[in-house]
DNA sequence: TCAACGCATCAACAAAACTTGTTGGCCCGT
DNA sequence: ACGGGCCAACAAGTTTTGTTGATGCGTTGA
């Protein structure tokens, strides 16, 4: 293995892992519909505020997602540079209505 | 989310997570230039016997590889169908040289 | 200024994953 | 039949992850 690859490892296996989780997949699913706040996931995802909170922070180490503070809310969108360098390409994801903020 | 999305995010998270680990990543990068059987990847990985085979289980139950009994080796093979069907293109990967058997 | 909101972060616990050493089955050569 | 090589599976210990509830900080509107 060269070391270009090695180097590369350790980048892909965080990418790999933050889409690894059913929660992280479900955030993704929202934000290739567009941008979403930190309240809006809570509702379309019924999930606790904290454990949303801990997932965008594996999701934004990994580069998955960047975000912007607007007021109160946080507002998250998908990276898809870093999807397409880790050489995935997210399907077909159906659009999902909107139901907060 | 449509039920088909959400019936399909278990098995994503699973091929994800077996992509999500530098060794499981190492031994994908030696398929990608064809089979392999066991030892020549503890030879070239540097890796403990039982601890490969820990990882190739991972892999296996994740549909990225396949296993084939010849003798007394069990010969290992990438499956780049359901690599595509997750929406992964494993990248430029170079050649590694073989070392033993 | 104060209460309510949106969110990150922490602590504590539970569960899952990874490593290492060991055991045992299968297959081969003698 | 027997010894040895190749490998899967198990057990025990450690580390990493994910969940939940509590706390705190910055912002907004009254």
């Amino acid at each position: 293995m060269t070391t270009a690859l090695a180097a590369s490892l350790p980048r892909l296996a965080r990418v790999f892992h933050a889409l690894s989780d059913e929660t992280r997949l479900g955030i993704l699913a929202r934000l290739t519909h567009g941008e979403r706040c930190v309240c809006e996931l809570t509702d379309e995802l019924d999930a606790a505020q904290s454990r949303l909170s801990f997932h965008l922070k594996v999701l934004k180490e990994a580069g998955l997602v960047a975000d912007r503070r607007e007021g109160r809310w946080m507002y998250y969108t998908l990276n898809q540079d870093v999807l397409a360098s880790a050489g995935v390409t997210l399907g077909e994801w159906p659009t999902v209505g909107r139901k907060c903020c």
